[in-house]
DNA sequence: ATTAGCACTCGTTCCTCTTGAGTGCCAGCT
DNA sequence: AGCTGGCACTCAAGAGGAACGAGTGCTAAT
């Protein structure tokens, strides 16, 4: 049998022939449209043969004996790695993800937000953006805010432009003077510095001077620290666009592919760990199939691409879609919209 | 033939069993089910004879010949108006509710929010939930950060203690007690003024003495219009969760159907216009199928409730789902949630 | 190596038949 | 008058089977 690797050229050209065909209307591809479509000379009996082979290779299969034959997750595999041909990306397109996602009055979030749903509005699937992993969160700015008695409302303002705010608890009210000298004494002290390097002082703080501090010092640095703990952590790590776009691809008519999907995306653990290993690498990159390794993706595929503050991969964007998807428009837009998020990001410092 | 309204007391019974069986199992209801599981010692031929006449009446309809009777809308309407017996809610869903809703450490976003997904949790079901309609949203304080060149952030607290933040665009940039100034000018002359107010009175303050102000005031003038005009109107006017539970009703098997309902969710505008008139009802009120007058609800029910801020009703919540939905437990759930969101939202002031 | 030809396979469509749940009506019973 | 058993009737759903056609694999001829 021909387990061998090097492919005919002929062989080549009929899988990109038929991938092609299959990708537009979605039905087995049999002989007869192929030696129409192929531009190739030869008649539908010697493509019968090659087609032959490539089943044996394990590239194209036929669902049944008397239809014809529709690319495999490996013949698809192929097909994305050596022989799809890219459509460059429309004008219109390139200018609508340059205008929306960059703009001077958005924050990190806001940017992020519009990659997200321009992704999916101009792919027609859904979209996932994962939010960056920044080890260098800063602290701009803190402000108290007295509210109802014993309630004190904390706004936090990062290096990123993004104001998180959360309401504390306090045992005792304070004055809206005494809250002003708390956060002074806070910016002061510091102010430009990480995050989690705050968090961590602030607790040793607390511990070693308690004996120094008056007890509204001491509620004040709790005030802090718990303002400070409730950012980072919970922030939501992704954000999906358009999911419901889903619903249009008869691949997933059967209610319970989709309920899969939908679960999937909620669930986000697996989604999160699937797109932290696109992290590492460079450029735009496919998962056809289960080849995720999660069963959820039955039919689907995930084109991912990693996006850089500065010069670091600070996070990953995709869209998932039916495997059956037009990846020569697909991977230059998911790739171009990395391209733009990122230059957006840089530009915001 | 019979149109007349009274109904017989036999009649009543029999449709209110057939009701609730059909929204058990989904299935046409036979005149032998029913005659075992009425509790009337009577054959199934007489309850032939009586459901012919509440077919005659257009409260029950069969698919086809052969088939049992479901009921029509009417009937649905029937049975919510006057038959339906709510079942108390369970005590872990009550203080589930309770818990989760009310809550020291949020704002109204946040409770808002809970009550959604809790709605939807609790009902399996999409739950929406209209954003508070205040007249009265008062200004607490306002805080300008310089970001980069020219940019500039401004924090706006309202009294619902909300915080909300826009970047904005400046000619020229200001240094960072340039800002403090100017906000402590705009609170001073500001704090607690309606919203609404405050911006108008920026505009013509702008025009009125434009001569008198200095360059710096001036932009500082535009900078508090633009802070204050960002907030409300762009603030999403309703929340909706679960939407996705709605796959696992056959109702919606047929994608179609599903998308159309979907549809209705991202569009707002309809929906919006449905709850809005809900406002003005007191208690529970419950929309059957077309009622509403939208299409899309074709099988679906729409079960809403107003709720409180003080004594006035400042917004309505709800739960969407197939109209052969178990009322007996969803109406209870969705009025005691406006109860409580109510109380939640009246004791943060 | 390529191809025309041919037998074969199997999903799809359309038809028919059977089954069974459920109805409507009527004549008789209380 | 109201209820009931009986009976003919209807119709969806399912099973079985024939006709069709797209597509294949194989073979013998070029």
């Amino acid at each position: 049998m021909s387990s061998e690797l090097p492919l005919t050229e002929r062989a080549q050209h009929l899988l990109k022939v038929l991938v092609e065909h299959h990708i537009r209307d979605g039905k087995p591809v049999g002989s007869t449209t192929l030696s129409r479509n192929s531009g190739l000379k030869v008649s539908s009996a010697t493509i019968r043969n090659t087609m032959s082979d490539l089943e044996a290779m394990g590239l194209i299969h036929s669902p049944h004996t008397s239809a014809g034959r529709i690319p495999t997750q490996k013949g698809y595999r192929l097909f994305v790695d050596s022989m799809v041909a890219v459509q460059p990306l429309q004008r219109v397109e390139l200018t609508q993800l340059q205008q929306e996602i960059s703009g001077q009055e958005k924050n990190t979030q806001e940017v992020l937000s519009s990659a997200s749903s321009l992704l999916s509005q101009i792919t027609q699937m859904a979209s996932v953006v994962m939010v960056p992993r920044h080890e260098r969160v800063t602290l701009r700015h803190l402000e108290f805010l007295p509210l109802s008695e014993g309630r004190v409302l904390a706004i936090l303002v990062t290096n990123l432009d993004e104001v998180q705010n959360r309401i504390l608890q306090t045992d005792r009210s304070f004055t809206e003077s005494e809250l002003r000298q708390a956060a002074n004494w806070f910016n002061q002290t510091f102010e430009g510095e990480d995050l989690e390097l705050v968090r961590s002082r602030l607790v040793t703080e607390l511990e070693r001077s308690k004996s120094e501090m008056d007890e509204a010092m001491q509620q004040i640095v709790q005030m802090a620290q718990q303002a400070v703990t409730s950012g980072e952590p919970n922030r939501d790590q992704m954000m999906v666009s358009g999911r419901s776009k889903l619903m249009d691809y008869n691949e997933f008519s059967e209610m319970d592919r989709l309920r899969q999907l939908f679960n999937a995306f909620s669930e986000k653990r697996d989604m999160i760990h699937l797109l932290d290993q696109c992290m590492e690498a460079d450029g735009v990159q496919v998962f056809i199939g289960e080849e995720s390794g999660y069963q959820f993706f039955d039919e689907c595929s995930v084109v991912t691409a990693p996006y850089r503050h500065g010069d670091e991969v600070v996070g990953v964007l995709g869209v998932v879609g039916p495997t059956r998807m037009a990846y020569d428009r697909v991977i230059p837009v998911v790739d171009m919209t990395a391209k733009v998020l990122s230059s957006a990001l840089n530009s915001m410092g």
